[in-house]
DNA sequence: TCCATATATTGACATGGTGTCAATTTGATG
DNA sequence: CATCAAATTGACACCATGTCAATATATGGA
């Protein structure tokens, strides 16, 4: 019956979705290096060998997580982009919405951190899925970037959006990392990371508004 | 006798470098994760153990091998400085420089990847010659920028030098990093890298020119 | 020259994590 | 109840790390 094979595959599902729940927890309280697979079984009540009947192996659990992460990316750029009308405000919300997806989840900042870090292989499962979320963060970007076009708010001369996206997304993760992994360096020479990031997001913005 | 007290000295200095070359070479062939103690040991011609003499762990060699790499950049930042008068030529020097390092020493940039992720625990002995490595190439660029403010050449209004450096490594560190390890997806839309980087270079650029 | 001492170097070990596999359990089906 | 496939596990082999007691080497003094 597929009736059967369907509850199979929702258990299924659902296992699956446990495991990375799990994984996120410790990645969260230690860091993604220090989780074992065995930590991760023992928070989702199974044996350290079924993690590999779900997953080929610890990067790509890690894959599972980053896409995970980069959904949860585009909801927030989508809800930031929803908060406004002009296309610019929309792209500069999220910027504001990155900075804060790490500050509420830097797990998963982390590990866009490591996937952005990553030669692409080709080599796990899930790392398809990952590329895909991804596509899926760019574009809503993009679709901002062509609406502020349109609209006036953005350059008409700023080239390609898809361009576009990759380089504000490259370098406002660039901006993000720095400012948190060298948060000590950057305060003892008494700048003031909160400011630092606010300049940095109106940077990138004097780069896509108009000439006066 | 200091005479063979100071002999001893360098001599274990010289090990010291032979250990990291040895590893720098590794890293270069396989990456940094798939390089074992045993295989820069062999390389270096010496047991693993001894190893554990010169450096704490493994984290510890790659510090020393990160501290060579800033070095190495701040050479070449220093060099892109010389060729130009004003500021922002050498800033913007600076930053094809960086995209010249990725491209014949990847292994440094990814060394330089890695300390940018790292959360700074002051946990490694050579840790700290690392912040000092960067440090030194931050002080290079600030010198241009304050050039640069004074020649004219760049914005008045820019802001802290430091805080500008900072913030334009960060920019331009995101941006090779994205368009290398997304080298292919981004080709897979047509971009072609080196005018994608040119372009970011270019828009950086802007961003410190003076209002025309 | 030979011993004493410090330093350099190593082999062997303990630990801990990964990924695999044969064997067992579970649960649906006839 | 017997059967079969899928789920689940315990135990294993492998490999890398970091440590330590033991050995080798070189220096300085008697």
């Amino acid at each position: 019956m597929s009736y059967i094979a369907a509850r199979r595959e929702e258990e299924k599902e659902r296992r699956r979705l446990e495991i990375v729940e799990a994984a996120e927890q410790l990645y969260a309280e230690h860091g993604w290096d220090a989780v074992t697979m065995d930590q991760v079984a023992r928070r989702a009540r199974l044996s350290r060998a079924l993690l590999y009947v779900y997953f080929r192996d610890k990067e790509d659990l890690l894959f599972a997580i980053t896409e995970r992460a980069l959904g949860e990316l585009r909801r927030r750029f989508e809800a930031a982009a929803g908060e406004h009308e002009l296309g610019i405000d929309q792209v500069s919300a999220m910027g504001l919405a990155y900075t804060l997806f790490q500050q509420e989840r830097p797990f998963q900042f982390d590990a866009c951190t490591r996937y952005h870090a990553h030669q692409t292989h080709e080599g796990a499962p899930n790392e398809a899925a990952c590329a895909a979320g991804g596509d899926a963060v760019m574009a809503v970007m993009v679709r901002s970037l062509q609406r502020g076009i349109e609209d006036g708010s953005i350059r008409r001369d700023i080239g390609e959006p898809i361009k576009i996206c990759v380089m504000l997304w490259a370098f406002t993760h660039g901006l993000i990392q720095i400012a948190t992994t060298k948060a000590q360096e950057i305060a003892r020479r008494g700048i003031e990371a909160g400011k630092f990031m606010e300049e940095g997001r109106a940077k990138l913005r004097e780069l896509l508004a108009p000439r006066a």
